[in-house]
DNA sequence: CCCGAAACGGACTTCTCCTTCCACTTTATA
DNA sequence: TATAAAGTGGAAGGAGAAGTCCGTTTCGGG
């Protein structure tokens, strides 16, 4: 489905692409939601109209940020699926990776709970990682090391509160999201 | 400490600073962080300049609201200290209640984890919701419904995760703060 | 090596709010 | 009820951040 057309890009502008989602990323992690697109500009070593011709606005550099990073967690979401070991085990070291991933991305949390919009951004890396997530869960159901009761939205909650948290951690020092998977995750063992 | 002068206030003017408050809550919980001062006004059936005549500034008002929620959350949380009935059917009321407080004052989540400078005037509060933590688990482990392991921080996580999902439940119709708080907070039990 | 197209930089414009200011209204006191 | 003080409303000011524009630079095919 809407099959990009795939055009060149010159080698300058492909690196300075780069460049400013890199930058961007690093200035919402420590600036939070209200990063500004001149200091990613300069944190990118590039000049605004740089930024603003690979992203129209503000909005579409968040968005392609926001779609890069649940991409990322539904890949590793069905990694897991298949991955080797206890449907229990597999399903924490998911919920470890993605607090690492969520650690490194700080700021999106905010993104994505703040506005309506960007929901259909990430539709089809949602479904996919639905998709995953069932799966790794009724196989733990399965061998009684998930509680009967579990659905996906359960580990939905349990993953956007862990991103809460890690971005926490920016302000609470007392704050640890590998703590919170210790603690809010065992909530879903069987009993 | 600081003992503020009492100063009798016009009875207009004490009307319309509640009706500022109420208004603020209101826009905060509709339009998130970045509700406006001239809708605030608006909603509350003033012009902004009583809005500032009350608040100085767009922060003090924030920071008033925050306030008054962790302070009805700390008498909350003293409250379950005394009450009746065994420690972990009380922290879960607790929860319970917390949630309920959180669904109604939403968009003050965001605020407290967005911005470093709040902690401070919540300070207080967080003391006396610590302290009142700390008994309420310390009963529990010691009648081995809570976990060995559970620490004061745990508790905060889980709060403030709470609070985020119950925020959540604005923008994403299948979370449930309710529901939330029979999974995650079941991490918490003694098993 | 040359040239046209693509990409760049950053001063400048625009827009969006927060906040101020002050003439006017309401309250409380004598 | 008259008067001073307290409070009010909302137009206008101002700060700051998003986004535009265009002269200059860089790339890459011929």
């Amino acid at each position: 489905m809407t099959a990009t057309t795939e055009k060149p890009m010159r080698a300058d502008a492909r690196r300075n692409r780069e460049k400013v989602i890199e930058a961007a990323r690093a200035e919402f992690a420590s600036e939070g939601q209200d990063a500004q697109m001149p200091d990613i500009a300069k944190r990118a070593g590039v000049g605004v109209g740089t930024v603003y011709r690979h992203f129209p606005t503000k909005e579409a550099l968040v968005e392609a940020l926001v779609r890069d990073h649940f991409s990322r967690i539904a890949d590793l979401a069905e990694a897991a699926v298949d991955a080797e070991g206890e449907p229990w085990d597999r399903f924490i070291s998911l919920a470890t990776i993605c607090g690492e991933r969520c650690a490194s991305d700080r700021g999106l949390a905010a993104a994505v709970a703040g506005s309506r919009e960007i929901l259909g951004v990430i539709a089809e890396q949602e479904t996919r990682l639905r998709a995953a997530t069932t799966r790794l869960i009724e196989e733990g159901r399965a061998t009684g090391q998930v509680r009967e009761d579990a659905t996906v939205e359960d580990v939905s909650m349990l993953m956007c509160s862990l991103a809460c948290i890690a971005d926490m951690e920016n302000t609470r020092p007392d704050f640890s999201w590998r703590r919170y998977v210790e603690v809010a995750f065992e909530g879903m063992r069987a009993r």
